[in-house]
DNA sequence: GGTCATTATTGGTTTGGACCACTGGTCGAG
DNA sequence: CTCGACCAGTGGTCCAAACCAATAATGACC
C-alpha cells in the first residue's frame, strides 16, 4: 500500500452514504407527509441497486426524518416534539405543546413483585404490585407505552379509583393524599421489539427512548416506578439542572 | 391464502428476528470481549444467508450488545455506563464510576456566531466565540464528543487560560469567577456522520445520544452552550426531578 | 350504486454471489 | 534476527433477482 490516498475522508465515502446526502436535499424543500420517489425509482435514477437506495432511507427512518408504511411508501416525517423531564402529567406535557392528548389503558392488573421491583417500591418480595400500561397518544398518533408500577398494600383499592380520575396522579392525591416530591430518571436508548413496535406503529428495530423513573414522595417513600418507551424519532427530553452543591 | 395462522405473532416473525434471539441466547453465557463466530460461519449454522446473519447482527450492534471490529471479528461488548444529568464535570463524573477520565483536545478556536448560537449565548449576531471542541475519553476509551461555545468577549484570553487549569469549569471559576448555577439540557437520538463515527471508534449510522447543554451562571446571564455526542450504545443518562410548583 | 374479487404498486425479506478494506499471521529476503 | 511482501480470514459494501405482505385502484358482478 503507497498510501497515497489515506485522507481523513478520502474516497472512503460510501455509495449509500451519497445516496443518503441527496436525498436530504431532496427532502429539504419537502413538507412533512410529502412522498419521496419509491425505492425502484430511486435505485433508477442514482443508478445504484434498491438495496443501497434502501439502506440510504434506513437511516433516515432511524433518524426519524422519514416515515415507511408498507404498500403505501415513504415520506417525510414530522420534526420533533420535545418532553420536558419534570414531575408534571403526561397529558399536561403535551397540552403546553398545543398537542391534544390522550390515553388508552393496555392493560391493569395486579403482579407479584421480583426482586428488583420489591426494592424500588420498598416491599417485601414477592408482594403484589398494580401494574398499570397505558398508550400515550398526541393527536390521535401513538408517543410512549407507559408501565407503571405501585404498591398494592399502599394504595388499596387503586384499580377501582382509576376509573374515578382523569389521571393517575390526581387519584394518588385526592384518593390517598400522596404528592410526588421527587423522582430519579434514567434515559437510555433501546431497540424495539415487535410487540413494542406495533404498539407504537413503528418498524421493529427502530431505536426508541427508555425512560426509566422512580417517583417519591415528600417522605422519600417510593410511589411508583414507572418504564415509560418513547419514540426516539418524535420526542426530545429537556430537563432542567442545578448545581450538586448548593453555596 | 387461507389464514390459519394469522395470529398476533404466529409465522409473522422475520427469519432474521430468530437468528437474533439464538444470538442473544448465545452471548448471554459469554463473558463481555469474547468473540461471537464469524458471520460467514453463522449463515452455514442458521441455514441461511449472510445478508440475514447481518441483518440480526446489525440490531444488536445498534442496541451496544456487540462490537464489530473489521478484519477481526464481532465480540460481545460491555455493559452501559450511567451519566448522571448534573452540572459536574466529565472528569468528576467519571471518577465516581471508578473509571480513568481523560480529555484530548481536538480543536480550540475562534468563531463568529450565528443567528441561533448568537442568540443562545446573548451577543449579537457574528460576535466572536470561542468553541472548544473536546474528546473525552474513560480508562483509554473514546466516550464522547463535546463542543462547548462561550462568548469570547466575556471571557478574553480564555484559550490561553485553558492550559493553566485542569478543566473548563476549574478555568472559569478561578481566572473569571464564575460558576455555573443553573442548565437546561435536552436529549435527543441521532445516527453518528463518517466524522463522529471516526473519532467516537464506532461504526456510522449508529444512533449515538445528543446532549445539547445551555448553562447559566448566578444572575441568570448563559455562559456556555455545550453540544454533546454520547455513545448510545455505552451511555445511559440518569438525572434527578423536581416537581415545577413548591408547595 | 354498492360489494367483492382482481390487479398493480409499494415496501419487507431473503438469497447467493462478488469484490473491497482491514487485521493478523506466515514466510522469505536481507 | 528484522523487515517487508504476501496471504488468509474477517467485516463492509454492493449487486440483481425473486418472492412476500400491505395498500390502493380497478373492474366485474349483483
Amino acid at each position: 500500500m503507497t498510501g497515497q490516498q489515506t485522507l481523513d475522508d478520502g474516497p472512503r465515502v460510501p455509495k449509500y452514504y451519497q445516496v443518503k446526502k441527496l436525498l436530504l436535499e431532496l427532502i429539504e424543500a419537502m413538507p412533512a407527509g410529502n412522498p419521496v420517489p419509491p425505492e425502484r425509482a430511486l435505485a433508477t435514477q442514482f443508478g445504484t441497486s434498491r438495496t443501497t437506495v434502501r439502506q440510504a432511507l434506513t437511516e433516515m427512518v432511524v433518524e426519524g426524518r422519514l416515515l415507511r408504511i408498507q404498500g403505501k411508501g415513504t415520506f417525510v416525517a414530522k420534526p420533533k416534539v420535545a418532553q420536558v423531564l419534570q414531575l408534571t402529567s403526561y397529558t399536561q406535557e403535551m397540552r403546553s405543546h398545543g398537542l391534544h392528548p390522550a390515553t388508552r389503558i393496555l392493560d391493569v392488573s395486579y403482579i407479584n413483585a421480583d426482586d428488583q421491583l420489591a426494592e424500588l417500591l420498598a416491599i417485601r418480595s414477592g408482594g403484589r404490585v398494580l401494574r398499570i400500561e397505558r398508550l400515550r397518544l398526541a393527536n390521535g398518533e401513538p408517543m410512549a407505552v407507559e408501565t407503571a408500577h405501585l404498591a398494592a398494600r399502599r394504595f388499596p383499592g387503586l384499580r377501582r379509583q382509576l376509573d374515578r380520575y382523569a389521571s393517575l396522579y390526581e387519584a394518588l392525591v385526592s384518593a390517598y393524599d400522596v404528592r410526588l416530591a421527587e423522582a430519579e430518571a434514567a434515559i437510555e436508548t433501546v431497540l424495539a421489539t415487535p410487540n413494542e413496535a406495533r404498539l407504537l406503529g413503528v418498524d421493529v428495530g427502530l431505536p426508541l427512548v427508555l425512560h426509566c423513573q422512580h417517583s417519591f414522595d415528600a417522605d422519600g417513600h417510593p410511589v411508583e416506578w414507572v418504564r415509560s418507551l418513547y419514540r426516539g424519532d418524535r420526542y426530545k427530553f429537556v430537563t432542567r439542572l442545578r448545581p450538586p452543591r448548593d453555596e
